[in-house]
DNA sequence: GCACAAATTAACCTGTTGGATAAATACTGT
DNA sequence: ACAGTATTTATCCAACAGGTTAATTTGTGC
């Protein structure tokens, strides 16, 4: 009755009165970037007065920080959710791919924010304490797989763990981060339904190869074509 | 003469100034992002008065996308002198991998600027008409690389060429892009010699084992140690 | 030396921005 | 109903930033 209460008339509603200052800043954040950000946006599109902002999180730099943490706490909460254990190890891997492929889908903003905390060279992050203990559980997870890949012989090499999930984050990251410049100097449209698809298949394939290495059919899927130049397209 | 005159007093120095002015802004934008780079603090690292700027340029955008424009053509003009066309298929790949890493570490301007741009959903990059015409050569030039490793039996599958450099530019940019979000998250030096060794190593190994089939040992280096937890390291 | 254009400087202006102050309003327990 | 606290609003401001105007200096061709 209380909430009821509080959910109509959302003023006095602090919890949710700061979810949606994170929610608005973090879409502020992610499209102009944290120089580029606008406070007095930041308040108009969580429906609030500015002067809210330093009231329920902090100055510019304490609500970025808060937006970062929030957003590493949910891809890492999703990620728990994998189950991997219970795959075998190729699957395992191709089931992190393809979560992480599309989590960066889903969660454009996650891309934007990274980009813009590492233009501050972490100056942010490095003041958490939180976000640092999220991520051991994480790479234990990589690890486990790993191993189990290597005992069972399915993989042919022991690869490191931390540096295999940079591989798979940086083959997703860069495609989906970077579309905008490669679709213009490559005149295509990466973000296209079947050039999604493809990308997904070409980066599934790419890394089990090197992993089992048996090559994967769909490393070539779509690539015939691709081979021929574009005089002997029109020829 | 006259140009040993021009050289000695700086001033009165049009390409000179010009060139000062676009490096400096390289700097600015590298530095700061788009929003929050400093039209004085270009002017000032320029030796220069911010009225120069217009002048000899134009607008805060137009700079930028110089800039950009600048950025682009050094890299494939320096990726034009590879000469990977007379190596064979893997070694002209390893060539490639390792050329594009060293180029990001010895300019990482680069990679700010792109992640700028990409903010800013190639908007810049949009109105450019030289950018586009760059990049035919170049992808043909990786096109040549894989057509001769499939034909030569060195490759066991036909990968898109676009497809490919996407994925060997991933693995390089991400990682030393977002080196300093990583580094905090996994608690590791990355930008260590030994740390970047080992990646070139990893890269390599990951995109040759795929295009091959054949394992390369490198994938492994260093990694028995990084399968055990790290409990069984202390225990 | 002189006219003319190119290059450079200095000063200014207007809108904006992050952040602060202080007053008002609504909810809580009593 | 009331005192006290949590939440919210309205307003202000000083610093700054991008861009412009207009005057000044320097080099060039004649």
């Amino acid at each position: 009755m209380a909430k009821a209460k509080r959910i109509l008339k959302w003023q006095r509603d602090p919890e949710g009165m700061r979810l949606r200052i994170l929610e608005a800043a973090k879409q502020e954040f992610a499209t102009h970037g944290l120089a580029g950000a606008r406070v007095d946006r930041i308040a108009a599109k969580a429906g609030a007065n500015k002067r809210m902002l330093y009231y329920h999180v902090g100055k510019k730099d304490d609500l970025y920080l808060a937006v970062l943490e929030g957003a590493y706490e949910k891809i890492r909460a999703e990620e728990r959710g994998l189950d991997l254990e219970h795959l075998d190890p190729p699957q395992a891997i191709a089931r992190l791919i393809d979560f992480t492929w599309n989590y960066f889908i889903r969660n454009p903003e996650f891309l934007a924010l990274l980009n813009t905390e590492n233009l501050a060279r972490a100056r942010h992050l490095k003041r958490s304490t939180k976000v640092k203990s999220m991520h051991s559980p994480f790479v234990e997870m990589i690890r486990t797989v790993v191993r189990r890949g290597v005992e069972s012989g399915d993989f042919q090499v022991a690869v490191d763990p931390v540096q295999l999930y940079i591989s798979i984050a940086a083959l997703c990251f860069f495609y989906l981060s970077n579309s905008a410049t490669l679709s213009v100097i490559f005149g295509r449209d990466l973000l296209s339904k079947e050039a999604k698809d493809e990308r997904l298949d070409h980066m599934v394939a790419l890394v089990l190869a090197a992993l089992t290495g048996k090559s994967v059919a769909a490393f070539g899927r779509n690539t015939a074509a691709r081979l021929r130049s574009p005089a002997e397209h029109t020829a």
